[in-house]
DNA sequence: GTAATTGCAAATTCTTTGCACATAT
DNA sequence: ATATGTGCAAAGAATTTGCAATTAC
């Protein structure tokens, strides 16, 4: 079914890593998830699903995953990081939802060329780069009658 | 001499808010940097002065400072905040070394133009957007023979 | 004088860690 | 068997808050 799921677990394997079912778990509500999930979020999930694991465990899950590059870490400000499973778009920005939180995804080849230029003008040597449009979603303002 | 500070007294004396020795201290630390201050950068150079106050004070005032629009909160995403004062520059983006943490300030029109667009692609009300390029600076790369 | 601030310590929030117990291989 | 993971509770780091003592006006 899910095939970022299989190659979590190929993953493990060959990393001599115990596949224990929280872990299988935790990275099936990951790397299922469209949205960007706090590891609040994925704990509750998780206990919705009666799948329950420690928050600790979430945690150590979450680093594996980043490590095996199938998940990445954003800190959009909010006080604490969010966890979007690595798919298909390369990179990629972020437009957030002041109101609702909703995280909706962008890109926009422009944006490597400027930073670039820009980080060479300051005798930088670019290692990436982070944007975040703050506004509020149409649906939110909607509810703004 | 710091004319910032000046705008902070009257800025308390019109709010009626006492114009403590305190306030004009961690005030004068946060106008008169040239750099981007966490929090315990400014109650250590407070102390350095010999001039010391709380880490909670420096907080609260801190807040008072945003609040007079003498001060704007960044989040780099370090795990703390840092507070610039909000000079001449009208918005601007930020490039932050990965070894030293020296953060340097650009601007770039052409950022504005592309996220308001972006904003309404996505049906979104834009109320501003981030943009951090993280590298590391040309003194730091020197240091790494 | 009185209302507001200060400082300290305790509380909060997110995240990490130590350790006894459980489990994958 | 044995190394590794798990859960819980305690520890950490940044920031906030409650409250008695202090200070600005």
């Amino acid at each position: 079914m899910n095939s970022a799921l299989e190659s979590f677990a190929s993953y493990l394997r060959e990393h001599n890593l115990p596949v224990t079912p929280q872990r299988l778990a935790i990275a099936d509500v990951v790397l299922g998830s469209a949205s960007h999930l706090s590891a609040d979020d994925v704990a509750r999930e998780l206990k919705s699903r009666g799948a329950a694991a420690g928050l600790a465990t979430v945690y150590r899950t979450i680093e594996v995953l980043i490590r095996s590059g199938l998940v990445v870490e954003r800190d959009f400000g909010e006080g604490f990081k969010r966890y979007e499973p690595a798919r298909d778009m390369p990179h990629h920005e972020h437009l957030l939802c002041s109101i609702c939180g909703r995280v909706t995804e962008f890109r926009d080849e422009r944006l490597e060329r400027i930073t670039t230029l820009i980080a060479e003008q300051h005798r930088f040597s670019r290692q990436g780069h982070r944007l975040v449009i703050y506004g509020t979603c149409a649906e939110c303002r909607r509810g703004l009658t």
